[in-house]
RNA sequence: GGCCGAGUAGUUCAGUUGGUUAGAACGCCAGCCUGUCACGCUGGAGGUCGAGGGUUCGAGCCCCUUCUCGGUCGCCA
């Protein structure tokens, strides 16, 4: 016998013409034109390629075999009669000498047709995921993924990073997202966690005394899905800096994503670095959310006073936020249409007002709006729509309006590109909705601007510590954020002194962060870092709206595994072993 | 957990005001077809209309309950 195979189902082309060769693959279709002649398309990793035959046994054992049926195929390259030209491979075919089968399938029908599993239910196709990855145009999307992977790696490692891997199996962090947790069979009544991000343990290594650390880390929260957010686990590019600040974790983003994302992404690149900065509290006012899309050249306008003593109920004494799109074509139903979209997302109520093609204000609200008032506050040139929102939602109803509105309106979106900016400036404190009381706003690891100085004048009631910043930033790209990061606080001192300000200490501390508490009093670097999303940057280099689209075996959205059966019952001998005793099990598989 | 949408043949879907035997395309099976390549032609098989209950002379369609999937909000330091 030859070898296992000769050349790929893509590689063949004219040149090869008379060589005996031999492909392995899956027969994807057999074409039989008139009862002596068959065409069957053998498909790999790298295309396909036509096989055909006019020999009676050779017909009668294709046709015997159910299609996605792996064989291997000998026989002689031929240039064809009738070639076509949509294929690489369509100047060629091979002439069947002999067939083996390697692996049958053993259905006639298929769950879905593996060139449409992309129209398919998708339970159907995680059910048989091995059979939707067979699709070129879904595996092309896991290719990416590795090319990707490949090139934040490489990356990465010239800028001077070390990949350094870090536990699985740690212990639950008291903040954040729900723990995964797992048993621990030695020690009864305790658990490990799934680590939710390396943040400790990139900040012990920093402590440690490595100087860049990277990993593409695996990160494990038990919360809710979303399209863009797949439950339980997730992917990160890591990273952490030693003696490090802002600006030099800026640098190291703005020299690694852009020619990824030039590369493999869909479209071009428009942000060149540095990104466009925008503070936390500027882009709420600006853009209605932390994380704007900037393709869209939409604004928010603050016209609280436009309505100061307005007769229109709902915007007496509330703030109202305004959203003014030019050259605005919608028709009314198409406006309240998207208004309802928008009403869903947000919670809030939105309104509309339209400049006609006179220039005079007209439907929605527009007997409420002093039109000379409003000129002052709004560019409001002709067939332009104002949407409105008032009210404690007003800022987020304009975010999502912005959004919507941004996508639907001619004109406002330049979809093919990729605009990246830094959010700043984040508060480090809010007051809680629950407690009513001071809290972390995103997590006690910022160091917060200013310092110990600073914590020190609000805890004398100097400044109000909502006025306090963290120096922590977020990465967005098209309304997407990438990640979180921040200038850690590496001084216990100022660790404990941002404890006491929502009423924790050291104390506290201690107990929440033990390892990273202790290690800071030896002599800690300053250090920074970041971790963008993996998954969520593949999905904005494909194109994607689900993030499902890459990810090689995804979950549902009820963060079940339907083809591998998890999460699923298990022995008892296994919970005994673990010390669990489980009151209620569901009855399924 | 809230809200919205979907669930009809193996798959994707249509199904009018509640009215005959629930249709189409693709796939599957059989036959025909010697240059197909989304091959073509002819014929055929294939349905617990997600499940349960109700209204009605009569339910895929209306009502109630429930399950599943998706989107979204909550949640995601």
């Amino acid at each position: 016998m030859m070898q296992n195979r000769t050349h790929t189902c893509g590689e063949l082309r004219l040149e090869h013409a008379g060589q005996n060769v031999r492909l392995v693959g899956w027969m994807e279709n057999v074409r039989e034109v008139g009862g002596q002649l068959v065409f069957v398309v053998l498909r790999d990793f790298y295309g396909t390629t036509q096989l055909v035959t006019e020999d009676a046994a050779l017909i009668a054992a294709l046709k015997a075999l159910n299609k996605e049926s792996t064989i291997a195929a000998e026989g002689v390259v031929r240039e064809r009669s009738s070639k076509n030209p949509k294929l690489p491979t369509g100047d060629i075919e091979i002439e069947l000498s002999r067939v083996e089968v390697l692996g049958r399938c053993s259905h006639n029908e298929l769950p879905f047709e593996i060139n449409r599993s992309r129209d398919a239910d998708e339970s159907a196709r995680l059910k048989y995921r091995y059979l939707d990855l067979r699709n070129p145009a879904v595996k092309r999307n896991i290719l990416l993924r590795c090319n990707v992977i490949a090139a934040l790696r490489q990356a990465m490692l010239e800028q001077g990073f070390l990949e350094i891997t870090t536990p699985i199996l740690t212990a639950s962090s008291p903040e954040g997202a729900r723990d995964y947790l797992v048993p621990a069979r030695k020690h009864p009544g305790k658990f490990y966690a799934l680590p939710q991000a390396p943040q400790q343990f990139k900040q012990l290594l920093m402590t440690a005394g490595f100087d860049r650390y990277f990993q593409i880390a695996p990160c494990f929260r038990d919360e809710d899905a979303r399209g863009d957010r797949s439950p339980g686990e997730f992917y990160q590019l890591d990273m952490e800096m030693a003696f490090a600040t802002q600006e030099d974790v800026f640098a190291v983003c703005e020299q690694v994503l852009p020619p990824i994302f030039a590369k493999y992404g869909k479209y071009s690149v428009a942000s060149q670095p540095p990104f466009r900065r925008i503070p936390y509290l500027e882009a709420l006012e600006t853009y209605g959310t932390d994380k704007p899309d900037l393709r869209i050249d939409l604004r928010a306008f603050d016209v609280t006073a436009l309505f100061a003593g307005t007769e229109f109920g709902p915007f007496q004494n509330q703030p109202v936020k305004a959203v003014p799109i030019s050259g605005c074509a919608l028709t009314r139903k198409q406006i309240d249409k998207l208004l309802a979209d928008c009403e869903v997302q947000s919670g809030a109520k939105g309104y509309w007002f339209k400049v006609d093609e006179t220039g005079a204000l007209a439907g929605g609200i527009a007997k409420f709006v002093d039109k000379a008032a409003a000129e002052k506050l709004l560019p409001l040139a002709p067939n332009t729509l104002v949407v409105l929102a008032a009210g404690n939602l007003a800022v987020k109803m304009s975010g999502v309006m912005i959004k919507t509105f941004g996508a639907a309106c001619e004109g406002h979106m330049d979809r093919e590109q990729y605009a990246f900016c830094w959010i700043t400036d984040f508060p480090m404190y809010e007051i809680g909705e629950e407690s009513g009381e001071l809290e972390f706003c995103h997590n006690p690891f910022s160091m917060p601007k200013g310092g110990l100085e600073t914590l020190l004048k609000a805890e004398r009631g100097e400044i109000d510590p909502l006025t306090i910043m963290a120096d922590q930033y977020d990465i967005v790209c098209n309304g997407v954020e990438l990640s979180s990061g921040a200038v850690r606080n590496h001084d216990p001192e100022i660790m404990v002194k941002a404890f006491e300000l929502v009423r924790l200490g050291e104390d506290d501390v201690k107990a929440k962060f033990p390892a990273m508490y202790n290690a800071f009093t030896y002599g800690a670097p300053p250090h920074a870092g970041v971790a963008p999303g993996v998954d969520r940057m593949v999905m904005l280099l494909a194109g994607e709206d689900s993030i499902r689209e890459i990810i090689p075996f995804p979950m549902n959205k009820n963060a079940q595994d339907v083809m591998m059966g998890a999460p699923g019952a298990v022995t008892q001998k296994q919970l005994d072993e673990l010390h669990i005793a489980v009151t209620a099990m569901e009855e399924d598989g």
